[in-house]
DNA sequence: TTGAACTGCGACAAAATCAGTCCTATACTG
DNA sequence: CAGTATAGGACTGATTTTGTCGCAGTTCAA
């Protein structure tokens, strides 16, 4: 449980992609889904999405596709996976709205939306640079996590 | 995104239900059903399952129900929501079986395991305890958790 | 100026997961 | 034995996720 959407983990692996190819101005979706496998049409929406968002920069026509709008280092896990699967709810009810009709008192979101948020800045502490310099084969870039290397048991 | 399911809240209720009245000898799935609005032969499907992993003990028959095999300061939210939701995995590959068809490389995972990682630790770090001390309206029981205190923004 | 290679969307279909119900068996109490 | 519980399998319906199709608009280049 608590898993990502498959769309969200497009999402990740394409702009990730992207950060490894800083070298092509633009790269077409069909082009990161023939990579990964992946089917395009759906990858096509992801990347639309994140372009509305703003995170990537389109444009159409032959030799068309997508680039990042900014550098991959400013750019956080959390914003892609809110773009694409939405706010981050770990509780089925939501604090705000009215949607938790448990009787009196659905009394474990209090508690659990401080884990939420816990979360949400695990996530936001990771950029897609990150990810994407981690397993490069070469030599530098090699440095630590150090805002990740929490709680490696 | 990034839901539990809402058996595992239901779950996580019923324990701190549990946690809140140690007086009660044993509490039966209807009762705490009916306390919090949710449907008792889902919850008492949930409770079997916590039994069945030792978070509970139950005893049937007249005047049965279930009791925290532990004390709930011993018991994680990590613990409940993997009994319920099964293991928790942020990608939607998981790292060591043959789940991951994704062409080459699912190149995602590996550095998303660290995030899942961090989850989970953070999940680790709350008990049952927590869960219910916190809205006590009463005095004492009011120290924060260290433990959660995490990156609050 | 035509066509190929793109993005951008909306609607839909298929599949998987989740939530909830029903029914039966078994265990314990008084 | 009657009543109240747990234990658990089977099944249905709802919801979400995943993926497809079709069409419109854009850009480029021959």
């Amino acid at each position: 449980m608590l898993r990502l959407t498959k769309k969200a983990d497009y999402g990740l692996m394409a702009l990730k992609y992207l950060a490894e190819h800083p070298d092509s101005v633009s790269v077409s979706a069909k082009d990161i889904a023939d990579t990964y496998g992946i089917p395009a049409q759906l990858l096509a929406k992801v990347l639309q999405r994140l372009t509305k968002v703003g995170l990537l920069r389109s444009h159409a026509g032959m030799n068309g596709g997508y680039e990042l709008s900014r550098e991959a280092r400013t750019i956080s896990a959390f914003e892609v996976i809110h773009a694409i699967d939405g706010p981050l709810f770990i509780t089925s009810c939501t604090k705000g709205s009215k949607s938790c009709d448990l009787e009196p008192n659905c009394t474990i979101k209090e508690p659990l939306a401080r884990v939420n948020d816990s979360i949400a800045g695990v996530l936001k502490s990771i950029s897609i640079h990150d990810m994407a310099d981690y397993e490069l084969p070469s030599g530098r870039g090699a440095e630590p996590h150090p805002l990740v290397s929490l709680t490696r048991t």
